[in-house]
DNA sequence: GAATTCTCTGTGAACGTTCACAGTGCGGCA
DNA sequence: TGCCGCACTGTGAACGTTCACAGAGAATTC
């Protein structure tokens, strides 16, 4: 264990330290068969010995790898930060990419600024393959992206690509038809829904999801829409209670609206889950703190995170297609409903 | 704006397309003085022409310098994703970095083989720098840190270590005083404490502020401790109403736990405010989803993040030594007290 | 008018890897 | 015995930059 070293150990320092050559180390570091137990053991002790790392910059000139995924945030309102989501969605992959040896830069493309920054890092070469958040269909910088012909995975679907872009996703049409299910079998008749924004498949599949089970005719009337902002869903649950003064349930596309619309009962003086039972959605850690505690559907996020990882890494190792995967919900039942 | 190439364009091809050489390419792109103003007009144009992006590796292997910069979660229990302020930190960051052309990687650091790949990722020279996220003084990465000798700021001091790593931090400690005196000017008489974790600085410094207003001594008994968790709040809160049942005011260690801790105070039936006022801390979106809203000091986490990184920009630049920046906190009274 | 400085330019070397290629020695097989 | 293939090894070149150096004119100074 050598003191703090002004220069870091080379290759061919560990070359010379077990007395084999570079190309033998580097054989050795890499996993190649044609490597002899002695040599290996040498090599093994000298890296120890020298406390030598790859130097990833080198390395990457030659292979044109980069050991480098992007997580690109496109949300285009600051609203990234209410979401407590995300931070699973982070957590989980960093980790998962971790344990490949494969590091995580972040890059928000909130304005034009951010994507062209964005694009320039991926035309550049910086980055092996990228881990899409949150992508609207609209979002310019999806277009930039197949040009780049760049591997691209995305957590959650990607509306109106999800043939050209692979995810991995809760089944949330799934998991809206079992709440509004568990609605109708509380004796609920008139079952209103806040969606998210329609352009996310949260926002579209929950509802498609909703109307599966109640009809599409008969809740047309029962639609307010929401972008999944606290304060959308306070609008949203005015606007029913004015339009459908009579509802008894509503079913709320994420737990922060659905936080946003126990507020608005509130004030409105409905007794919840009495006068009106509230459903939501993520079983984010919104849901326990509301009040009343909020009943809702779990999506597995850690899970989402995991497969969309896998599907990224498959790709980056040569995969040609790869399956989207769909994930199982679960209805929790708290006190909302 | 050619079709897409099977080769990426290098500095040749530049340098042919603009008619000068190589050398003179790199210093009009990295902005040398020495550079007439006919060569840098050629090579603006040809690098526009060609779709030319430096290529890192290379320029790193020479340089060596990365362009990148570390940011490490030490965060034992998952409970990152609880935190809303981490967000912020997070979204922050990025872009300011990315203003700069400084990728930001993200690494978790919650056990050993997580910290054992963060030191080697940094060992092996991969980042310019680090920036450190809610790190408890106790955290063996620290010491490894030291070792490494490479720049590193915190986000929040680091307890025990204000001296040695540079941080950005708002102002905890007069930030508790401000509520302090907000609740005793509101008559309060018997106002107890919900502290965060006391190796954090967020956890000592604003008990230390609430002390500064209501001596040490008077209010030995009205302390309890919580871990910023929610559930901590609510376990704080019972055990406060248990030793002090006529305490009627409470300042809370985080926004987060004073959430838990109204949810007891109300199944104890004590009215908010009326019978006890509570007071939080952080101004973080649940602030404003609690019932009823709460009253909190709002720390202005946007800046932190913006200083922190202009701190770690600085150090990697050549900065010996930078200055700790404290940021002014400021009360906001909702309805909670 | 010569010497000196200043601005700008091109060139070779170096950064630390991997990869392709060209061995070397050894055992088996005809 | 001679030949071939196999297991393993070393070496030169290449990846795409930047940096130091040297040199060419032009401008300035004495």
């Amino acid at each position: 264990m050598a003191v703090t070293n002004k220069r870091r150990p080379t290759i061919h320092d560990v070359a010379r330290a077990s007395g084999v050559s570079r190309g033998t180390v580097s054989r050795a570091l890499n996993g190649d068969p044609y490597v002899s137990t002695a040599a290996l053991a040498a090599v093994t002790r000298a890296v120890a010995e020298t406390g030598y790392v790859v130097n990833r910059a080198a390395r990457s000139l030659v292979t044109q790898r980069t050991g480098t995924v992007v997580m690109v945030l496109s949300e285009p309102q600051e609203k990234l930060f209410e979401d407590p989501n995300f931070s699973v969605l982070l957590r989980v992959a960093t980790r998962r990419l971790a344990q490949r040896d494969v590091a995580l830069v972040m890059m928000v493309a909130g304005d034009d600024g951010d994507r062209e920054r964005v694009v320039r890092y991926l035309r550049g070469g910086h980055a092996d393959g990228v881990l899409l958040l949150s992508a609207h269909s609209g979002d310019p910088l999806l277009a930039e992206l197949e040009g780049l012909a760049i591997p691209a995975v995305a957590c959650g679907a990607v509306l109106g690509r999800e043939g050209v872009i692979p995810y991995a996703a809760a089944d949330d049409r799934e998991g809206a038809r079992q709440m509004a299910q568990y609605l109708v079998d509380q004796g609920r008749r008139k079952i209103a829904t806040i969606t998210g924004p329609l352009d996310t498949p949260g926002g579209l599949n929950r509802l498609e999801g909703f109307c599966d089970v109640l009809g599409r005719k008969a809740v047309k009337k029962l639609i307010a829409h929401g972008d999944y902002s606290r304060h959308s869903g306070e609008a949203a649950m005015r606007e029913l209670l004015d339009r459908v003064p009579d509802l008894d349930a509503v079913f709320v596309g994420s737990d922060l609206m659905a936080a946003g619309a126990l507020a608005v009962l509130r004030e409105r003086g409905r007794r919840v889950p009495e006068d009106v039972a509230v459903g939501g959605f993520d079983d984010s850690a919104i849901a326990g703190s509301t009040h009343p505690k909020l009943t809702t559907v779990r999506q597995p996020l850690e899970q989402v995170a995991t497969e969309t990882v896998r599907l990224l890494l498959e790709l980056i190792d040569g995969a040609d297609t790869v399956e989207n995967v769909i994930l199982a919900t679960e209805l929790v039942p708290r006190d909302s409903a």
